[in-house]
DNA sequence: CCACTAATTGACCGGTCGGCCAGTTAATTG
DNA sequence: CAATTAACTGGCCGACCGGTCAATTAGTGG
């Protein structure tokens, strides 16, 4: 049998798989630290390499938090983009099932939401201006289902969009934080919790009833 | 007239406003660039002091982060537990004013918000285990509009308050992320949004009409 | 005025940082 | 089987890191 690259140091050469072996490894430490607490030395060792075999095939440091920001990106806009092609409109119940997908996708994807965090904090836009095509689309199907009545109009529809994409991310990217709150539920139970508001809260309001 | 010591390297000993110029750097500094990404001589170059006496006040470059977290989370604290106690009973109109006092207060302190953020990647617990207390007096609040009958009783009361906690914070903390959303609104327009969906899903759920 | 303490300084340390460069080695190609 | 190209290595560099230490200076109490 053929022993399939595991992390022996490579006795046949395969720059694509180096490549992505040395990506994978900085995910990780990015994900963790931070670009800023992470050395290149750390980089390398992780990934079995030498430290100018990196430089070899990213060019610096920057080079390298960058592509693998891309990369994490591409996972992310990849399922997303799915998520909000495949049905054709908006109802409320698409609307709940996007936003168990978004928080679902986060829950299992704890490496995307730091990485992201860590970006925000470093005032990349890249990310932003990535998803604002996203945010486009969605926006533009909660404004589809308000004009049909489904939802109340006097909200922007960015503000929705945008609401449960902040509620959905900052749950994961401050769990260490507020997990140890008393009387805080699981993901699911909390994902339910908001459900029951953010969807109740945009029903339309009917003519005061008083 | 007597001149209040500025940036001059004082010409008269006084500890303790030392102690808080280098505080006030370190803040600027770990605010904007994150705990690794800043040096010791650059806060020692801010506050107009040699890096020598930063550890003569504060020991180590991790306590002077420690010092600057906890003189973030005091400001943080007090001002809230301050809105928290001040009013005896909720209804739904101390809720609002609860959220608008929390989002005004992150708004003006831009400063607050980040240090948490970094601290949050980080995975410190000591920013969650302080205000663990203030959660828990939030919720209590809204418990008991529940049993008033003024919130819906079938959600967590912890819940309600991490909604609207985490959407105010996750509001600045990603700004530079969503401010290039295509139709975004202002800061008070987004509140006014989320407050309308937020405060008209907590209503009391009718029992279903026909 | 003289010890005494504490604030403050500048020089210095070993270690690590990102990056570079001169090589060696493995595939490719003609 | 050369010749060429690109993957890959090890060693080295200057810069900077956090921290230490001995010396200096300014207030303080006897």
């Amino acid at each position: 049998m053929q022993t399939p690259k595991k992390n022996s140091p490579a006795n046949t050469r395969d720059p694509e798989a180096t490549r992505q072996r040395i990506l994978s490894a900085a995910m990780d430490l990015f994900v963790e630290k931070g670009y800023a607490d992470v050395a290149m030395r750390q980089i390398a060792e992780r990934s079995g390499v030498t430290k100018s075999l990196i430089h070899h095939h990213f060019g610096s440091k920057e080079a390298l938090w960058k592509a693998t920001k891309e990369a994490a990106f591409e996972l992310y806009a990849g399922l997303q983009r799915q998520d909000l092609t495949e049905a054709e409109q908006s109802d409320e119940d698409l609307l709940r099932r996007g936003v168990v997908n978004y928080f679902k996708f986060l829950q299992s994807h704890p490496e995307v939401v730091r990485l992201f965090a860590w970006a925000h904090l470093e005032r990349d836009t890249c990310v932003g201006e990535n998803d604002a095509g996203l945010v486009r689309l969605g926006a533009e199907r909660i404004r589809q289902a308000q004009e049909n009545g489904i939802f109340r109009s006097d909200v922007n529809p960015v503000h929705v969009i945008t609401t449960f994409v902040i509620t959905c991310t900052h749950w994961f990217e401050a769990q260490s934080h507020h997990s140890q709150w008393e009387g805080i539920g699981s993901n699911q139970e909390f994902l339910d919790d908001f459900l029951k508001i953010f969807l109740d809260g945009l029903k339309p309001r009917h003519a005061p009833a008083h």
